[in-house]
DNA sequence: GCGACGGTTCGGCGTACGCCGAAGTATTCC
DNA sequence: GGAATACTTCGGCGTACGCCGAACCGTCGC
């Protein structure tokens, strides 16, 4: 009875605030469940009880630590699943004419470059953190950390991280991204790079999602810069 | 609102009763709203009510003949947003871990070769037609027809097309499919050539869909029988 | 220890929805 | 024209579900 289940499977994204909890753990991070109650603008017992439900579904899993409890999509098919959704619902009634092409092409383009948060994350935000470690631009002894050298590198590509901009955020803080499963960098770094690269022209948007696609420049750029060359 | 939209889209999808029906309707062919009502079990009243849904929704078009409504899914992209859902729907709760590369090469594969009800879609369904077009199998003079010396050379390969044995079905028909927007061969002929890309081996189920992946073997022979060759 | 806090469970309320049967409308066949 | 057919609309029934507030339970800070 494959029916049944793709009832099921269909009735967890079918309410709104459970789609929302969705849609905001897209991003990939593991939030708690009275972070996402306050962003769906529910009631912590509300928002208890439909996590439960998308955990027991296997759309999302927990993770306890003390009174908190993390809650995050159960993978990256997921993540793509309810991107694919997403994407489908939000064009019903536009042409649907030139989709299937830009379908493919959109994937493979987020699969290589996209946002999470105001970083950079996909397969770009593992070899960025890659290549800024062999270069000594960040190091990973005591923590991650921009060197000394590093930073006035930085400057002179043209990337500030001028420590007295930082509030109480951490320069550099790793992230764990879904279709890589390898940390990348965010942080103010991870941020100011992605500004930069966007600033520059390095990167763009493409559609509306959080998907990047890696201009001309940009890849002779991330060529020249950090040795970076993705397929 | 994108939430509002995923939420809705879903909801097409979280009764039992329409998911059964765009099921049904995946086979790519256009049903009547009795036909449906009788296959998934519920009364015409009901039937009629689902399937407004689901046409305001999108998800459906409906063709209005006469006394009679046709129904079929809104495009290709509507049919592989579903079998996406099912096929993910049908593995929740197996083993997650190796889904990355093999959704892809599913993906792939289906575009390639599937089945539409017993007889065969997908690229390969459509070079097949026209392959036994061009051969002379086939001829489209009056109707879709097996010539006399294709049923001998069909005969020859091992594929039996006895007239005796077909019913009330017709030997030949032709089939609209999803990704190619061509028509395939069905009927008996359809049938008989899927059953025996099977049995020889050309082609083997993959997963628990309607996808069908082409063996060695049946690369050589599909080549050397038909002189169909897929990139 | 004791309070504050994050999360869960429970009870109750209201709505939405799926189902059916009966009546109504349109089309086709004779 | 009249009967059969295909579908739709409507009324009514029952259930399921989402929401909240209140009470409860474990964890952390002092």
């Amino acid at each position: 009875m494959p029916t049944q289940q793709l009832a099921r499977l269909a009735g967890l994204l079918a309410d709104p605030t459970r789609a929302a909890i969705c849609l905001a753990l897209l991003d990939g991070r593991a939030w708690t469940a009275g972070e996402l109650a306050h962003h769906v603008g529910v009631v912590a017992s509300t928002a208890s009880e439909h996590l439960s439900r998308l955990v027991a579904g296997g759309l999302l899993v927990e993770e306890r630590q003390g009174r908190h409890r993390y809650l995050r999509l159960a993978g990256p098919e997921t993540a793509a699943l309810i991107e694919d959704l997403a994407t489908f619902a939000a064009k019903s009634g536009a042409a649907p004419a030139p989709r299937n092409l830009r379908g493919s092409i959109r994937r493979s383009a987020e699969a290589q470059a996209r946002t999470c948060y105001d970083h950079l994350a996909g397969r770009l935000g593992v070899a960025l953190a890659d290549a800024l470690l062999a270069r000594g631009v960040v190091t990973d002894d005591a923590g991650l950390a921009v060197t000394a050298p590093g930073r006035a590198w930085l400057a002179g590509v043209g990337i500030d991280v001028d420590p007295q901009r930082r509030g109480s955020r951490p320069l550099v803080r790793s992230c764990l991204d879904w279709t890589e499963r390898r940390p990348h960098l965010a942080g103010v770094l991870g941020a100011a790079l992605r500004a930069h690269a966007m600033d520059t022209g390095w990167l763009e948007p493409v559609g509306t999602g959080r998907a990047l696609r890696i201009t001309p420049s940009g890849v002779g750029a991330l060529h020249d810069l950090f040795g970076i060359t993705l397929d």
